[in-house]
DNA sequence: CTGTATCCACAACGATACTG
DNA sequence: CAGTATCGTTGTGGATACAG
């Protein structure tokens, strides 16, 4: 490895940086993302901006406030978004991404052209 | 299609495609490798080219025979990678990626870059 | 080498209902 | 509006062993 410079043109060749090491960071970046509603919650929140709780579940559409309710604190453990009280009389209530969350951009914007390109009907 | 509207500027901002569908490509992509392994095995195929079992699960490191068996199998019902038997005597398998498979590189590279730059440390 | 067979544990998902 | 409580189902992951 001439230096491991992480972007930019490196990128045309998959190469090393993963050779001999315990970790990857795609099996990180996977830990963290790979399941089946964080990418789509991240995508929301990328689109809509900030979002209540009520107003993500509509976004993601399909998805249980269980399930939301969990997904959502998990990426809050991971750093990916923030939780934050605007209204107690009114119990009110924004999630938005951290600065961690808003750099998964560039990931979720392939993960939508991709599925774009590639998969125009979601029945097969 | 080197048309996309999908790459490129219309990057810069992240609008329609799913408002009023019930179907969005990033749920859709999330669908199909959203999932702890699958994005590293991709990677690894991508990166090692056709690789047997064994290479491919020393190289994806840390997986189990059986999780690995069993993520292939997912992966080949998905149409992303192809199985093909090379030799019988000494039984021999290869794994590839179908062009389907192949066309989640930029992904999978998004991914890996995401890692590279944000998760420098793994402990975090 | 290429897997499958078990077994087990736990995480994820889903539907419905209900509370503050 | 913003969740939690439950319960049940399925999926995922991991260890070990064994088979063609």
């Amino acid at each position: 490895m001439t230096d491991n410079s992480v972007d930019g043109d490196a990128v045309d060749e998959l190469e090393v940086w993963c050779a001999g090491e315990d970790w990857c960071p795609v099996t990180t970046t996977a830990s963290l993302i790979g399941r089946k509603w964080h990418p789509v919650i991240v995508h929301r929140l990328l689109e809509h901006g900030p979002s209540g709780f009520n107003e993500l579940k509509t976004n993601v559409d399909g998805i249980s406030s269980k399930v939301l309710s969990d997904s959502l604190e998990n990426l809050e453990e991971k750093g990916l978004v923030d939780r934050d009280i605007v209204s107690e009389k009114p119990f009110r209530v924004q999630y938005s991404l951290t600065e961690h969350g808003e750099s998964l951009e560039p990931v979720i914007v392939s993960m939508r052209d991709w599925g774009l390109e590639h998969l125009t009907e979601p029945s097969e």
